[in-house]
DNA sequence: CCAGATAAGTCAGTGTTGTTGACATATCTC
DNA sequence: GAGATATGTCAACAACACTGACTTATCTGG
């Protein structure tokens, strides 16, 4: 696979296959939400709602980098039809906490199988130029080289939300 | 020994690391296309006919699955602004081959050294949980893990593809 | 307690990028 | 020369992003 070692070079062809990997990882999910009339849009907040359950706006638009208005065009039609749900805050009345209603939880389920297929096949896969590694040592330089992508600015706050879940079902 | 709970866990971090990664690999050019009043799509048409000069608009399309009707608006931008150029195939005379003038390389890359600067510092960096893996294994984890994210199918076009760059210059 | 900040919702208009469907033209292949 | 193929184009439409302006409810600090 590769052939030199400048590094511009290797940087190009992560680039690329980035773009294959990213274009593939999306379209799965697209063909089921096409079936409900869903967009990526309501797959990205489906997600997040789903995994971080609370959520407030705020946070999410935070995540998305998104305006409000083109959130709440798509969360509307999420709440609209009953995917997901709003709770007023307790501490804070201003704020709508985000949930996944059971219906939505079962969409995103669906949604999230078969990009766990792609990702878990893509790990469970020998990888030829690889060398001895095993299945964790993959795992870990996948995580790491994607955490590393991320503005550096930004990854405390992937951390501390990506922390939430490990307190959750205990 | 369900070889189900655990791995899902691992994929679902993925899923989330991959949105983040890729919202931010994209943030970068975004700022640049904007003074251009290009968008995205026509980065990715730079993109790849700067990579791979006398690609046919057949091979474009493929390259980027989307319709004939949706490249043609962006292509013809580049075209009409001096950015990318046509020649008539050679072999048949029905293919157009593209390529960038210096300005549409120029172009290109501006945009690719943001990307390129984001990427090299992931690979660079030393991403702790990593253990004691050089920076060479890390590329190849990355390009194997992205690679395998790819759907199989489509693996050798990808490998074709990119083995044109081998035989270019020298 | 009230003034100002903050969280969220909404209306209206716009731009990019994708889609379908229909059709035109040039060129190749048999 | 007939039919397939590569490309180009017109028109309509949808998803999803944006800006800007404004409202409502609620919190917070002086």
């Amino acid at each position: 696979m590769r052939i030199e070692a400048a590094p511009a070079r290797d940087s190009d062809d992560l680039i690329e296959l980035l773009f294959f990997a990213y274009r593939d990882f999306v379209g799965d999910p697209d063909r089921i939400l096409a079936e409900y009339g869903f967009g990526r849009a309501h797959h990205r907040v489906l997600h997040f709602v789903d995994r971080y359950p609370g959520l407030t706006i705020a946070e999410l638009l935070d995540i998305l980098r998104i305006t409000k208005q083109s959130l709440n065009r798509v969360l509307k039609d999420l709440i609209d039809q009953g995917y997901v749900e709003q709770r007023t805050g307790t501490s804070d009345r201003r704020q709508r906490l985000l949930f996944c209603t059971p219906t939505g939880r079962s969409l995103t389920a669906d949604l999230t199988r078969v990009q766990v297929r792609r990702v878990a096949r893509a790990i469970e896969e020998p990888a030829e130029a690889e060398g001895r590694n095993g299945r964790e040592a993959r795992i870990a330089s996948a995580q790491g080289f994607l955490l590393a992508m991320i503005e550096p600015g930004d990854r405390p706050a992937v951390r501390r939300l990506m922390a939430r879940r490990a307190g959750m079902r205990a």
